[in-house]
DNA sequence: GAGAGAAGTTAACCTATACTAACATCATGC
DNA sequence: GCATGATGTTAGTATAGGTTAACTTCTCTC
């Protein structure tokens, strides 16, 4: 799975949030108000990511994912998760600040890595 | 302490790497080879950091940071050296990754959360 | 089925951050 | 003390990501 920019992957991860599947479709405009960006920004967006075949769109049409957007986006909501988890609840980091910042770190965050974190907090949890 | 962006936090916490105090100078050829951009880079950025108040710099001269900017570039270096450490230490990630994800992951850390990261990993050490 | 308001698109623009190339200044060895 | 190579500066360019404003298309209600 190649890389993409941080902004990308706060899209896909934003579609995947609002229910966004291969078959499940999402609109632009609820992207835009969740992220807070201009319906303007939503649409370069989602042409960049139509290119690198992470979403699927029809001209004035709803948003759905490909199969590889669907697994990135999922794979960058569960950093996200795991992160927001881990602040939360082991560093006693308050939760707006904790969002904020897992929003940040999820993007620093390799597969490898991934899953070293998980271990390592399900060790935690024990 | 305002809030600067990622990139000039950079800026201030390589030129600390380096040495930099508000006494101790830098050479901007240094620090466009330390983080592997261009001279032009270094020039604009030092010129930003400088309306900031965060480095001192006469012209065609070397480069020292303020109180400020000296506080700040450490407080960023201290974040980046107990997310290495956690990461490498706690995690088992493999050093060169360490250090990529801590570089990115150094920068959404607030000082409040800092301490709490630092509380949790001298627990950890017991 | 036509009009109005909501949603999507496009064009033009802005800022941050990088680059290269050309130029200015410094500093060292002879 | 001056030429040359190293260092610093400036100008012009590119790209990514955002904006607003004007336009097009869709959809829902009557």
């Amino acid at each position: 799975m190649e890389k993409i920019s941080m902004s990308h992957e706060d899209y896909l991860e934003t579609i995947v949030m609002l229910g966004g599947t291969t078959k499940q479709a999402v609109r632009s405009v609820d992207i835009s108000s969740k992220m807070g960006v201009s319906k303007a920004s939503v649409n370069k967006a989602v042409s960049a990511l139509k290119e690198k075949h992470l979403v699927d769109q029809p001209y004035y049409g709803d948003i759905t994912l490909t199969e590889e957007g669907y697994e990135y986006g999922t794979s960058v909501l569960g950093r996200h998760h795991l992160l927001l988890k881990f602040l939360t609840e082991h560093l006693g980091i308050d939760p707006e600040t904790a969002e904020e910042e897992a929003c940040q770190m999820e993007h620093a965050m390799s597969d490898e890595s991934f899953k070293k974190w998980a271990t390592f907090i399900k060790k935690l949890n024990k």
